[in-house]
DNA sequence: CTAATTTTTTGATGTAGGTCAAATTTTGAG
DNA sequence: CTCAAAATTTGACCTACATCAAAAAATTAG
């Protein structure tokens, strides 16, 4: 049984040579400063920013509070998901947590990519499927785990996650206050 | 603007007869009794029941304790997504909260028609971002909603839905005490 | 290196919603 | 209809976690 990483990896290697090459013809590589924000509320998200080196981050603000939903690492696609799929005013924020080098593909131009080589929708669909259930296992972990629970999870699973970003997004992200995770830090 | 039902609706219409007397043909009616399990936790869903008559309900069962995670009604499908998308054992049950009459069809077979007739695989993905965009709705709604928001947005958004299921159901499906949600609903 | 700023910790207190138990209402089988 | 079982409500109490405030530690700019 193959992991997720794996499905991903094989279906890309699957991707005739002139496939790729037309995938890397429509991204554009760019830089960006810490703290610059690649995607504001209220606009569409039109791009998709694959991650080549330095860390984003996708967030809502609500009740001018900030609620951290994603962080996004080398090789993650980062992206405001239902945004970016049905084309709305966006209510996320994406921005560089550090400094940041991205490659950047419109989404109009993946959408005929996809139509000229239909091995893509194959993968575009295997990618929202990961991204469905990763959803479905966040949803049942906020419904039945504990604050405790939560933090040892994602230190179990990402412990890197830990080592490179400020408790106050990581305690948004597993929504819990700040003062609350730094409590359940204390005790180990 | 279409909305998501409108364009399901739109992309089915596209279909071709062929198309559809194929999906037809790999489809089956069955009818079940109200309390009967069509999936339980431990098998792997092989199958989607497009409900044609009656409610179904998927559910954890975490600690002794149900946790509702979903209703279908007439022209939903419902599967356990992760199970079926993956073929792992599922984590989840589907039950008849009324006697119920379901359209059957077996994974193999929609994969096999998804290769045959590519329009499928478009459906399949928009199937798929749909319920994703649904999962990413939910979740935000679970960080930021206090359980009278709540309750208040599905009274809102689904009526009909207080009208024929069980508060018990109602309660775990908002993650939400039963004893709290009648406090809540005492209120009006 | 040092001061200013940001981040994290610690402490005191508040509260939304949970749990347990019992009363009441509704439902449904015969 | 009738009465037993199931569902819902009500009451008393509890707890996980939030909030507010201030101290301590870490980071950053000059």
């Amino acid at each position: 049984m193959l992991n997720h990483f794996e499905k991903i990896a094989q279906l890309v290697a699957s991707l005739d040579t002139k496939t790729q090459i037309f995938l890397s013809k429509i991204e554009e590589t760019k830089s960006f400063k810490k703290g610059e924000i690649l995607l504001n509320a209220g606009s569409v998200c039109r791009k998709s920013f694959h991650v080549r080196k330095g860390i984003m981050r996708k967030y809502h603000i609500k009740n001018g509070k900030e609620i951290t939903t994603d962080f996004f690492f080398e090789d993650d696609i980062a992206l405001a998901y239902t945004s970016y799929t049905f084309q709305e005013p966006s209510t996320e924020f994406i921005d560089c947590l550090t400094d940041v080098k991205v490659s950047i593909t419109h989404r109009e131009q993946w959408e005929a990519a996809k139509i000229k080589f239909p091995k893509l929708l194959e993968l575009d669909l295997l990618l929202t499927e990961i991204h469905a259930g990763a959803l479905e296992e966040d949803l049942l972990d906020l419904r039945t785990l504990t604050a405790t629970e939560r933090y040892e999870k994602l230190l179990a699973q990402a412990p890197e996650l830990l080592l490179h970003i400020k408790l106050t997004h990581i305690a948004s992200y597993l929504n819990i206050s700040l003062e609350t995770l730094s409590r359940i830090r204390a005790k180990f």
